[in-house]
DNA sequence: TGTACATCAGTGAACGCGCGTTCACTGATGTAC
DNA sequence: TGTACATCAGTGAACGCGCGTTCACTGATGTAC
């Protein structure tokens, strides 16, 4: 946008990968404002950061590298924050729940890339395997409520599977439909958790009646 | 595709809209096919049944607009067969299972569609408040198990979006990632129907291990 | 200390393509008289 | 019954645009001798 105002010079000798980091993170910008990797130009890429378009093919073979190479980041970068949101207790119970809730307020702060992670048709034209780390993450964290007591015994990773596509989806549904007025996440997500997971409700005995008949 | 052995004549008079019907059909098989929005061409749905680019502009004001006259329909049509799907039986939870079913079943048959229908882009671009019916019939099947006493009584509308929502994201995953080994849809949304709206297990007593506990 | 040279970090012009959309048109068909 | 004419159902050429990608290049910087 301001380019002007910060007119990039060449980088030093040796600090070329200063450029890569550099268009990876406004390919980011980017495809979070668009929301589709197909729409996201090689050109604009350029354009936002005030290089050449040619200069891009200095660091990536092609546009679909580089929105790959693009999303690699992102991923990891989420699957950080995720992990530091679970440290905040010791609590299997709390550490799921804040996992699950970080990534709905990830996926709120980042519609589009939350998008282009999960519902791009980069998924149907490359191998993005490394996406699944996330889910066994999830699955390890349903697993630790079960061991410690907190969940019936069952199979964690079916379980875990349930529970990531209930919160895909309403996340899902959230993004793409933004203007809708949706009913609070944090309230679904513990009706998720308890009645997936079967994690104990927070004030038993208060007679919910999202949860009346169940206990 | 086989444009020479139907070589398209032009309509007779007062059959304009026959055209008109081609286009939205042709539109609706390259959605499926691309699955997604942005990239149909309205170039490539006159190329797809043999007619100048220049004609569909006389049925629809522009690209946007064929787009979402072919949503349009598809959402009619598939409403439509839900529902068909629900006259197999007079029993609510029977009912409410089998529309869910169906809409799984024609999310794997259409994947492109339903992509295109629920996550694209236009959504953002466009008002696509014809799909809240969908969601209303749902809550209506939702309602009809709790008043038969077959679902605990609740909030339908509640119950119904954490189904719709469950439902939606198992769909997406497996529509946005094909490839991938996923387990049945049939038995994960019988665990949603058991867990999130509460309806009986098929054969109570049988101490399946994922509803171990919670009755 | 000076200098020739290799390397690094990037540029600018150009290519061919498919796209949405506009415009003036064509030619068959039905209808008023 | 004949014929002029309005209307319908489309067509073909052309426009300007942004795109991915290739190519030959430039000029600063570090380094070997």
């Amino acid at each position: 946008m301001d380019v002007t105002s910060s007119p990039r010079g060449r980088n030093r000798r040796g600090q070329g990968e200063r450029l890569r980091e550099d268009i990876v993170a406004a390919a980011l910008r980017l495809l979070d404002e668009l929301a589709d990797d197909q729409a996201l130009s090689l050109r604009a890429v350029a354009r936002e950061i005030g290089i050449a378009a040619t200069s891009v093919y200095i660091h990536f073979a092609d546009r679909d590298a580089l929105v790959l190479a693009a999303l690699e980041r992102c991923h990891r970068d989420l699957l950080h924050a995720v992990d530091e949101a679970e440290a905040v207790s010791a609590d299997p119970v709390v550490k799921l729940r804040a996992r699950t809730l970080l990534l709905g307020r990830w996926a709120h702060q980042h519609p589009g890339l939350y998008k282009v992670l999960h519902e791009s048709t980069l998924n149907r034209r490359n191998d993005m395997s490394f996406k699944e780390e996330l889910s066994e993450r999830t699955t390890i964290a349903v697993r630790r409520c079960m061991d410690a007591g907190l969940a019936p015994a069952g199979d964690a990773a079916v379980v875990s599977f349930d529970l990531r596509a209930a919160v895909h989806g309403t996340v899902s549904m959230r993004v793409n439909q933004p203007d809708h007025p949706w009913p609070p996440l944090e309230e679904q997500v513990d009706r998720f958790l308890i009645k997936l997971v079967g994690v104990p409700p927070e004030s038993p005995g208060s007679g919910d009646q999202w949860n009346r008949g169940w206990r």
